[in-house]
DNA sequence: TCCATATTTCCATTTTTATAGAAATATTGG
DNA sequence: CCAATATTTCTATAAAAATGGAAATATGGA
């Protein structure tokens, strides 16, 4: 992942309503919500829904799939985790280091 | 992790600058590096520089220790992992899935 | 085809964020 | 204490992002 790439995807997640909306795409998995279910879940309005939903596909975290009349969005698990390998890539010079270790199968040090 | 945290802590790490930062201090370890070698580096004007570290530390990202007259920045590991296990929680549900597995360790699905 | 409903685009407005020059503050070696 | 250097704060300006009403577009059932 480039570092452009990342700051984008940073980005997408950095506000409220978006992060609301991954992270409720992330519970809901695969089969995704429809635009109505997630607006009236987050009490978001929808020319403001449309827009974050823009900016999430944009960015790659989720994906849309058309289903009749209605739009699924679901999230998009490999970009997450692309993402979530820039952060901690090359961590400490690439030394391994126990320094707060949860993470560790993507490979980072820390 | 609250959302409002995670929040913060994703615009913090959303901007070119700032990321660049966070990842060299990453790479850096936690000896870390004096404001001035990261200004350098980067190519940042000081004025500039000072408001990123703020806004990183604000976030709790990267952590602040004087030395001499110098005042070296390191990068705070603990929260990085935090947001981390906070982007995949609940993830599905919290049922098992084979969606794109890549980090594991912290307890997500996928 | 026509209607109802789902979703997006357009638009204007408000709010937030990034930038850097210049001045101020802090630390310490001499 | 003074001088030198490191870093931050102040200030103004420019740029980007969030919001939602209203209108436009798409889809499928009747």
């Amino acid at each position: 992942m480039e570092s452009k790439a990342a700051v984008l995807t940073l980005s997408a997640l950095a506000q409220d309503t978006r992060l609301a909306i991954f992270r409720l795409l992330v519970t809901a998995g695969p089969a995704g919500l429809v635009v109505g279910r997630i607006g009236e879940t987050l009490g978001v309005a929808p020319a403001t829904l449309s827009f974050h939903l823009k900016e999430l596909t944009h960015a790659g975290l989720i994906t849309a799939r058309q289903e009749s009349r209605f739009i699924h969005y679901s999230a998009n698990y490999a970009a997450m985790n692309e993402l979530l390998a820039f952060l901690t890539e090359n961590c400490c010079g690439g030394m391994p280091c126990g320094v707060a270790s949860t993470v560790q199968a993507n490979g980072a040090c820390c």
